[in-house]
DNA sequence: AGCACGCCGACT
DNA sequence: GTCGGCGTGCTC
């Protein structure tokens, strides 16, 4: 199997004297240029004739790729209906973690040498004494030890004062150390930590941890990673967004003593491949990471947490569109572990697996040490309508007023970045839209921008009107977390606020430098989109203001409730964690809506039941599959003609139907027109064999792309 | 994915 | 007449 998007394996003769086993990493030609892939199966298919095949060229001295691993990546495969071997290709992201490692150059004091020849300046002066009683080091270490620069180390092996030494190459990850003392639990975290610390080591088993913010959940399935480490088994733990969590580290830290590995996307090439090894070697107890962790070559796992288990972006949308919280269950299936998924506000198909039996539940009743739950209110905005151009109601006002007044903090929430999202001319009407799609452009004050947050398109904000060529200037049209804090200046000209959006927090030490000065009380009201929702612990945050409550709930997507409720509970649950009560206003149109009545009647159980029967009686998921096609190209005219062909192909059996082609919502994306359909089939139907042979009947032009996502989120 | 081939528009 | 843009097709 080679990691490319081509077929299903390719045939290569094995040469005399070279001794090949299923899983070995091999370098075989391709074309006319030579690649690393991986012995899927010995034997051959036979489809391709003797005389073409070529050689394998080599064997790469590396741990092969597991069965479990190889297992793994061909069900992905089939279940998304990508390419194995682009599947394949995410379980080998890091091809120089192959290669042997590298000796490390260190450096010790050279014998002999006279120190009298050398200008001895104290810099050079402390690198020699520490050096005297240290045993040979890398430079980095050397220079950080003595509190010199790397240049004076180079500088003294260049004068030969130093001599280099090589050390044999050794990834000494810190270990995590399950023996250090646990919290306190209460009696309900200690039965549910025991519970799921029973299966490990037990075979398969799936269990949904269903606890509220601050019931302690994350202390509970740490005892669960104490005891596989304890097995001595390696664990792997998913969250979204890792790289935004500093949090979690920290109370990881100081449960097992050291940080966890990190996987994500911001590592370093070094970084990678020095992880990659360490979970090779089984050297790295605990991994922690966003999906793409999840292809890691574990050769031990004994036990896999999914945190945040309804949280969206646990689904990839992009190359192969796959859920790494359905992937994580199916992982743990074929290695025999148990997997833990977690939640405050679990999925709907994680609840209906529980409810048909294939999942156990470990329930958290309580928030820990007594904590009061915040009270939920919501405003309805036809009776407290702001003035026009604001968008903070006056009840909101009067509770912010108090909260400052009484010295507490206050977190204003709208999932919206940029200023305004919407921008059009003062005289015509004009609505300024990307060039590449067809969405708007939104304004963003702050970088004096305009930006398309489909495709990532800037500009400036014009001088005049592209359509009538009027120099009045533009209107603003809704607000943006930039609008809202430019009313916040406005109407507490005297508080200390902070604008927390993906765009304005650059990397996790910006993130950081928030957090602390939250904590210590330089900020009195944070606005923010989505981030601010995220688990951060602050004391003296008393007040959160949902700026429009009813925003997720437009557009009709299948779970637009679902979504908003958990948003919704998750920012509540920001408020008032220690001994000051909370309090969360909801500004809505449409306070009788399920969702706000559920999130203010504080009764999640019977919204989720609710939704369940929608979806039943909709024959939707998670009580019938789902599958989207996308198709997409420059010519529109081709784009529509596969459409239309696929849906005069589309299967008619039973339990089975195709709503489209239609246009998507985006019906161009930069700059390539589309169409969707949607497969739609009870949950007894495998959906993968009907796409199959459905996408079999249809000749697609090189031009044209059809996307499969099977189980999809985004129907944009 | 990468690499070659081949077909059209911009230059000597 | 040739260089090179990228659309298309192939790699056991």
């Amino acid at each position: 199997m080679l990691p490319l998007p081509i077929g299903e394996g390719y045939d290569y003769r094995v040469p005399e004297g070279l001794d090949l086993a299923e899983g070995d990493f091999v370098i075989v030609p391709l074309g006319r240029r030579q690649m690393l892939g991986v012995v899927w199966a010995l034997g051959g298919s036979g489809d391709i004739a003797e005389a073409r095949l070529k050689d394998v060229v080599g064997r790469l001295d590396a741990p092969p790729m597991s069965t479990v691993l190889r297992r793994f990546v061909s069900w992905v495969a089939a279940y998304t209906l990508a390419a194995p071997g682009q599947v394949l290709r995410m379980a080998m992201s890091v091809p120089a973690a192959l290669e042997p490692a590298k000796p490390v150059v260190a450096y010790r004091l050279a014998e002999g040498f006279d120190i009298e020849g050398l200008r001895p300046s104290a810099a050079r002066r402390r690198v020699l004494t520490l050096l005297r009683d240290l045993p040979p080091l890398p430079a980095g270490d050397i220079a950080r030890e003595a509190g010199v620069s790397s240049g004076v180390v180079k500088g003294l092996a260049e004068a030969g004062a130093l001599a280099t030494v090589l050390l044999p190459p050794s990834l000494r990850p810190p270990v995590p150390d399950p023996a250090l003392p646990g919290p306190d639990l209460s009696d309900d975290q200690r039965s549910a930590a025991e519970a799921l610390s029973g299966g490990i080591g037990g075979g398969y088993s799936a269990t949904l941890l269903d606890g509220v913010t601050g019931s302690g959940k994350t202390e509970v399935y740490f005892e669960a990673i104490a005891a596989a480490l304890r097995d001595n088994r390696q664990v792997l733990v998913l969250l979204p967004e890792i790289a935004l969590t500093p949090h979690w580290l920290e109370r990881f830290e100081a449960r097992f003593g050291c940080r966890p590995l990190e996987w994500h996307s911001e590592l370093t090439q070094a970084q990678r491949r020095d992880g990659w090894r360490a979970v090779s070697e089984g050297k790295a107890g605990v991994v922690v990471g966003a999906r793409s962790a999840l292809f890691l070559p574990f050769p031990d796992l004994g036990l896999i947490v999914v945190d945040e288990e309804h949280e969206p972006a646990f689904k990839q949308e992009e190359g192969v569109t796959y859920n790494a919280r359905d992937m994580a269950v199916v992982r743990a299936h074929l290695g025999e572990i148990p997997i833990v998924l977690v939640s405050a506000t679990p999925s709907l198909e994680t609840v209906a697996n529980v409810e048909a039996g294939r999942y156990a539940k470990v329930t958290l009743p309580d928030r820990f040490a007594g904590a009061a739950l915040p009270m939920i209110q919501a405003i309805d905005m036809r009776a407290h309508r702001p003035a026009p151009g604001r968008w903070l109601s006056p009840p909101l006002v009067e509770a912010m007023r108090g909260t400052l007044e009484a010295g507490e903090q206050a977190v204003l929430f709208l999932n919206r970045r940029g200023y305004a999202p919407l921008t059009l001319c003062g005289s015509c009407g004009h609505r300024l839209g990307c060039p590449n799609c067809t969405a708007w452009l939104v304004e963003h004050r702050l970088a004096g921008r305009l930006q398309c947050h489909q495709c990532g398109y800037t500009a400036r904000l014009p001088s005049e009107c592209p359509s009538c060529q009027s120099t009045d200037g533009f209107k603003a049209v809704g607000p943006g977390v930039e609008r809202i804090a430019e009313e916040v200046l406005h109407t507490f000209p005297e508080a200390r606020f902070a604008v927390v959006a993906s765009d304005t927090l650059a990397g996790p030490a910006a993130v950081g430098e928030l957090l602390r000065s939250v904590r210590e009380r330089e900020v009195d009201i944070l606005i923010g989109t989505q981030l601010v929702a995220k688990g951060h612990h602050f004391p003296l945050l008393t007040l959160v203001g949902v700026i429009d409550a009813d925003l997720g709930l437009m557009g009709g997507d299948l779970r637009a409730a679902e979504r908003t409720y958990q948003i919704l509970h998750q920012v509540a649950g920001r408020a008032g964690r220690a001994e000051h009560p909370g309090r969360v206003l909801l500004q809505t149109y449409d306070p009788d809506h399920k969702v706000l009545k559920a999130l203010v009647e504080g009764d999640r159980d019977r919204f989720l039941e609710a939704e369940a029967d929608d979806r039943r009686r909709a024959g939707m998921p998670p009580y019938g599959r789902l599958a989207g096609l996308i198709v997409s190209g420059a010519d529109q005219r081709l784009v529509e003609a596969v459409a239309l062909r696929l849906g005069r192909t589309a299967p008619r059996e039973e339990g089975v139907r195709v709503l489209g082609p239609a246009p998507a919502p985006f019906s161009i994306l930069r700059g390539r027109h589309r169409c969707r359909l949607l497969l739609k089939t009870a949950k007894a139907i495998a959906i993968q064999p009907v796409l199959r042979r459905w996408l079999a009947q249809v000749e697609v032009p090189a031009s044209v792309r059809v996307q499969v996502d099977v189980d999809p989120y985004s129907f944009l």
